[in-house]
DNA sequence: GAAGGCTGCTTAATCGTTCAATCAACAGGG
DNA sequence: CCCTGTTGATTGAACGATTAAGCAGCCTTC
């Protein structure tokens, strides 16, 4: 592998020299960096990452923890943000939190020991990560506007509310994750603010998906979910019950995951722009570790509806026979 | 941030005893040790990395190159490896090979400059990695059996296909994905060596996914997929043709992911030992990088067969059909 | 009692870069 | 002609660890 002093010794300058022309800084006349920059090429020399990062501090490599990374949204934010990275120069290390708080700070300590540069942390539901010595950005936590970037997720709850009370659903009832997520909750609530009157009830986690299945009785016409999987579940339980989607019922969910297009029917959800959180998440922490005075900001990002055939035209037979 | 000198000077001894205390070579008293080490962790020492890579030449990092990230399985594949690789004391970097063969040899260059010790490759569809500097183990494929640790696809085929015999169905379809892929060509043939005369016909891809419902006609009681998600494309076509599952015909899955056991009915499916999979794979990687003589081998590892609702005793009236 | 072998520690070189300090050479200004 | 400034390069000291080699004592051993 050559090496700076190869290259120095073959064309009889010093290593500061060749350093200088590698990397733009210092002063050397121009017609020797070509010199140089050409030698080098030809004998296939790279810079020793370990050697830099001894001398300069930093590694270039970035640290992910995520809650769990079997988290269904992980791969795309993993490719996206690895893609981003990339154009930076820079790599993703990446650690596990195991579901828990604890091991969420046992993960940012172990990359921090690897000496990673910043971090990009997606939190456990309800907790924010702990002060950090280095440059950190924040994905779906509105905890900290600096440097958080998080989709819009009540935005995205409204949308589909929106989208539902347009179609002619008066009825409609709200089924949740686990309360303790905050994204869960924004969403509920961004879907709540706009439905108004039109909201029968809000039901959260295993036990919700019958309360919501049976409240079609009372009139019900819309299920709106939090998230595909578990408009998934709620197809399935309405399956049992001999109820039709969107016949019966109109059903929603949300992150537009891998399956949602290929159910039957294929389900209206909420897409988040993925690749711009992730991007616009590297290139805070870029800016940071540059140590520019004034680093690009967070921000949240706004959701997009997918409409597909689980929701319709609000079912006139079941609006009758609530109003009788 | 404490370093080695300090402890040194605190104590009165030299750096390089220090370093043999810390890591256990050389000779030191072992009262000496011990005085060394609780020093050590009152100041909270930790070894630069950048230090010591640039001495050994050995960074602690291993390479995971995935076709695509957004492959299903990635994240349980990345979160087990990342639990196996940190108790090594090692770490994982990511990279996207973004689905051409191309991208996958700049994904193993860019990562080799990053200085990687090992790499885990999970390869293109009908492609295996170029021969690597540092020591690769591939996963899911059969090419170098020294190297590779595979799931036994061939005999989760098997599994899948004894499962359906055994329940009474002698007209079967199988329906793969993609031929090119050598995993899904392995899972049709362990399905059709076990079906033998009960093999009806085998399609591919998208068209396929309406030949396979067609054959109902013709007599076929179950359809065997390659993945769960194309068991659910059929799902839905199962549907809109006004079939029911598994009244009409039984139907399964491959790899057990998130949805399956959501579905309705729940997905009859094959499961990977992911878990043991990527410990392997570490295993192998971490004694080729100590330099070990005859270094844990690779092997292929068994699947599961996971018996849910999409399957059942063969439909009587459909065999009556199909012997008039 | 001299030779040799341990034990426990130190010395000093080294890994490949970066970067502040320095210096030679030359140009322009007064 | 001397002083000052600029340009283009060099020197040498880090960065923080690892590790081969060396050395002083002490214990054996014949």
């Amino acid at each position: 592998m050559a090496k700076l002093k190869d290259i120095a010794s073959e064309l009889g300058v010093s290593t500061a020299t060749v350093s200088n022309a590698m990397t733009g800084k210092g002063r050397v006349s121009s017609e020797l960096v070509t010199r140089i920059r050409s030698r080098a090429e030809e004998l296939g020399y790279r810079p020793s990452n370990a050697a830099r990062a001894l001398k300069t501090g930093q590694t270039g490599i970035l640290g992910l923890v995520m809650p769990d990374l079997t988290n269904p949204l992980f791969p795309r934010i993993a490719q996206t943000l690895s893609i981003a990275a990339d154009k930076k120069g820079m790599g993703i290390l990446i650690a596990d939190s195991r579901g828990s708080p604890d091991e969420q700070s046992e993960a940012l300590r172990r990359l921090l020991e690897r000496g990673v540069d910043g971090m990009i942390v997606v939190p456990q539901k309800g907790t924010s990560p702990d002060q950090m010595p280095v440059p950190v950005a924040v994905i779906n936590t509105a905890a900290d506007p600096l440097n958080s970037v998080s989709a819009d997720h009540a935005n995205g709850g409204a949308l589909v509310a929106a989208h539902i009370l347009e179609i002619g659903h008066r009825h409609v009832v709200i089924l949740g994750g686990d309360p303790v997520s905050e994204v869960q909750r924004d969403r509920v609530k961004g879907m709540s603010d706009v439905l108004q009157d039109a909201l029968a009830g809000v039901f959260w986690g295993g036990t919700g998906i019958d309360e919501a299945v049976a409240s079609i009785k009372s009139g019900v016409t819309a299920i709106l979910t939090t998230s595909d999987l578990i408009a998934l579940h709620v197809r399935s339980a309405l399956m049992r019950a001999d109820r039709s989607v969107p016949g019966d019922v109109s059903l929603t969910g949300f992150d537009d995951m891998s399956f949602a297009p290929v159910m039957h029917p294929a389900l209206t959800t909420v897409a988040q722009n993925v690749d711009e959180i992730a991007t616009r998440a590297i290139d805070i922490i870029s800016e940071k570790i540059r140590g520019k005075t004034h680093p690009l900001e967070g921000k949240t990002v706004p959701m997009r509806l997918v409409i597909r055939q689980s929701t319709t035209i609000a079912n006139q037979s079941a609006k009758r026979r609530h109003s009788l």
